[in-house]
DNA sequence: AAGAGATACAACCGCCAGCGT
DNA sequence: AACGCTGGCGGTTGTATCTCT
């Protein structure tokens, strides 16, 4: 063990609190071409103003592709519990039984529900009438008026987490798509990410498929390409835009598919002209606004990372923004 | 309708283990 | 053996959302 241990990133120059939509596509796009061999240095290349540590929660909690989201069915429940009786507070090795679910999750309904139902659950186990062997005690071992309430209460929360779209932003989604990634048995069916997951199927650390290995077989609606190669300037302008930035961006990219929006914005070639004159003036790149808008062109400039010569990243900056092909 | 309280969940933090030098 | 770095883990917190009064 190292003494004097050092910071895994310097604290003020690291963004925190919840990612962007424009983040998670940023690391997305990263991983997907490079992989995550070195979470420390992988903020710094794919230009994210994040910790590593970040990062790495942020890619196998959320967006990861084999990762399962949607409501725990009564089996995963109960197997949790079974998993707690035997492990504890192990819940990476819980996670490890449970395909598709991160040690998070379980951590957070564990502490959320299934920890008061265990407790309940323990006390009726000791009354006489003990039904401790009884699966899903969410719905059959509820005795007490209060543990009625409850399981009226988790009934609800599922129905609104039916409603709610547990998957990850439609514009994510296009990333890769393949018909032939399409169904995964890991992914059950009923869950919203599935056939987002599979299009991350072939990333794992160091083994990364690239994008550019399957452009031959690509037609343009199988596979949208999302161009991390272009510039680091195409994500401080896509960074910009106010369409993903609403105090409530998740809610936003989830329900009102935002970038279908933008793209529709490119539709017309005057319109790009105009969509790109609004960043330009948002940057402080034109002389009408420029030098005045000094908080924008902070952030340009803050945003950029420090770019290795040795590194091929954003190799190409699009001439224009109907280029950008979202 | 509005405010308070409860809940769910994403994200952060600090510590530790393992590995390479 | 000591050190330094990194990934991983578990506890905790912050906040958005929901429910109740």
């Amino acid at each position: 063990m190292g003494r004097g241990r050092a910071p895994c990133c310097d604290k003020t120059k690291v963004k925190k609190g919840p990612w962007s939509p424009a983040e998670d596509l940023r690391l997305m796009s990263f991983i997907q071409k490079h992989g995550h061999s070195n979470w420390r240095s992988l903020p710094k290349q794919a230009g994210l103003l994040r910790c590593g540590k970040s990062c790495r929660l942020r890619w196998i909690n959320y967006l990861r592709p084999d990762v399962k989201r949607g409501n725990f069915t009564p089996e995963e429940e109960e197997n949790i519990i079974k998993l707690h009786n035997s492990f504890g507070n192990k819940w990476s090795k819980i996670a490890s039984h449970l395909p598709g679910r991160t040690d998070n999750e379980i951590k957070n309904v564990w502490n959320t529900h299934l920890k008061k139902r265990s407790t309940k659950k323990t006390k009726v186990s000791d009354s006489p009438m003990d039904d401790s062997d009884s699966p899903s005690c969410a719905s059959s071992s509820i005795t007490s008026h209060e543990d009625q309430n409850m399981e009226i209460r988790d009934q609800r929360v599922q129905e609104s987490d039916a409603k709610k779209p547990n998957e990850k932003p439609e514009f994510l989604k296009v990333i890769s798509r393949h018909p032939s990634d399409e169904p995964r048995e890991t992914a059950s069916s009923d869950s919203p990410t599935s056939s987002y997951a599979s299009n991350f199927s072939n990333i794992s650390g160091d083994n990364v498929t690239r994008l550019e290995e399957t452009k031959g077989s690509t037609t343009s609606e199988d596979k949208i390409e999302i161009p991390f190669e272009s510039d680091i300037d195409f994500w401080t302008l896509f960074d910009s835009l106010d369409l993903f930035q609403t105090t409530n961006p998740e809610q936003n990219v989830y329900e009102n598919s935002n970038v279908s929006s933008a793209t529709k914005m490119l539709d017309s070639e005057d319109e790009c002209r105009e969509w790109l004159r609004y960043l330009e003036n948002e940057l402080g790149l034109t002389g009408e606004n420029g030098g005045d808008n000094l908080p924008n062109t902070e952030q340009k400039m803050n945003f950029e990372p420090e770019i290795d010569p040795d590194m091929d990243y954003f190799p190409i900056w699009p001439s224009s923004p109907q280029n950008f092909c979202i």
